[in-house]
DNA sequence: ATATATTTTTAGACAAGACTAAACTTTAAT
DNA sequence: ATTAAAGTTTAGTCTTGTCTAAAAATATAT
């Protein structure tokens, strides 16, 4: 199959596209923690082995193939989420980093029936949909949070907006994607918003409150 | 941590040491279907890290280090043994390979938390007894061929005679550690069995059944 | 005891995946 | 439109773990 590095990239690429035509080098590093320089290798054998298309300079998207690839590694990601959270006892917060060595096992027999071990979920414990063996899943609505109402809460799943200024001012307040988000306040006002996250409340202009997309807890 | 080839390297040695003083880096390469200068370099980043003693030309021991880490990696691997085949409908046969991946992963919640869930197992599916959490376990006597009685069985343990004439001979009929057999049948007159593994009956002479040591079954 | 065979190590090469520094494109700003 | 800034790629290096071929050490056999 693919290396576990391979799988990482296609992993972010396909978190990094939904909606974009084109993820960029850097976009890809900065998720990645690694160096442009890093990717842009990595690109070009992805590209090799028809996972993902690269246009030097413009940036890559995953081919069927590549995409196909991403959402069975986020069903693998997600059925070991669930499998920590219900039979292992671990809460919410603690899962992410076995769940990323869990997702590379390669196995499809173990993960088929760890699926029907925990009875076919449909959700993993942050609320986001599990792609079934076909890869199939429902996709949830993202709204902004400056379109919710007070006392709604979801999880960053997407910018608008993705100037480093921006990003960089994300990353101060120690938000990122998948980071919790609850709507505590709108000022009717100037659309301002006091917003909270597992670590701290915070207020944000309209603005930013526009860049912001929530994935929804039904 | 340890790569998951060191992982591997201190697995191999543990398996091979039983007994003997040292193990050779042919054994080791053997075993691991690698080279034995492969081996040489690993043996000597072992001994940097404090994980094996590493005597040129003449082989290689773990240090207590490389024990405890030895006992965790096999507890590991056996009590996911215990999780695929209570857990997910595996057979005993179909274990291995994913749980040779499985071992590998870092968390001492996630193991912990495993054991409990299997209500602490003393046994994986191949009648191995498994470590605890501080690496005790109890050892299984071993006992040659020629002291069963007819219809015992167990798994192939270790090997008196190490000569390489003796191993190709175990080799070409596809016996090796870990195989499961059972005793058939006890000539008195000269000592020899017929003896059965997976994959055929065997007719073997006093003196090899004297050199093949099994773990038997409770 | 010496020659031969076997085992082990060394030296040098390679692939994967990462990095730095420099060069090159593209975008943004005057 | 030209220049500056930002983003991307290339070239060259490094580490880990592997390999082959040759050299060195050990074991075996006469």
């Amino acid at each position: 199959m693919h290396s576990v590095s391979e799988e990482n990239y296609i992993k972010t690429i396909y978190h990094l596209q939904d909606g974009k035509n084109l993820v960029s080098t850097n976009d890809i590093a900065g998720r990645m923690k690694t160096k442009a320089s890093s990717v842009t290798d990595m690109l070009k054998k992805l590209a090799d082995k028809n996972l993902a298309e690269y246009i030097p300079y413009k940036g890559t998207r995953l081919t069927q193939n590549g995409i196909n690839c991403a959402t069975q590694i986020i069903r693998k990601h997600r059925l070991w989420e669930v499998f920590l959270v219900e039979k292992l006892d671990f809460s919410w917060d603690e899962v992410h980093e076995v769940a990323e060595q869990l997702e590379h096992i390669q196995s499809r027999k173990l993960i088929d029936e760890l699926d029907k071990l925990l009875d076919y979920p449909k959700y993993d414990p942050h609320g986001d949909p599990i792609p079934d063996a076909q890869g199939n899943y429902e996709k949830t609505a993202k709204t902004a949070i400056s379109k919710l109402q007070k006392g709604q809460s979801g999880v960053l799943a997407g910018v608008h907006d993705t100037s480093t200024r921006f990003l960089q001012y994300l990353d101060k307040h120690q938000i990122e994607l998948g980071t919790q988000i609850q709507l505590i306040d709108l000022e009717a006002f100037d659309g301002s918003c006091l917003i909270k996250t597992d670590l701290k409340e915070l207020h944000i202009s309209k603005t930013i409150a526009d860049n912001l997309y929530l994935k929804i807890f039904k």
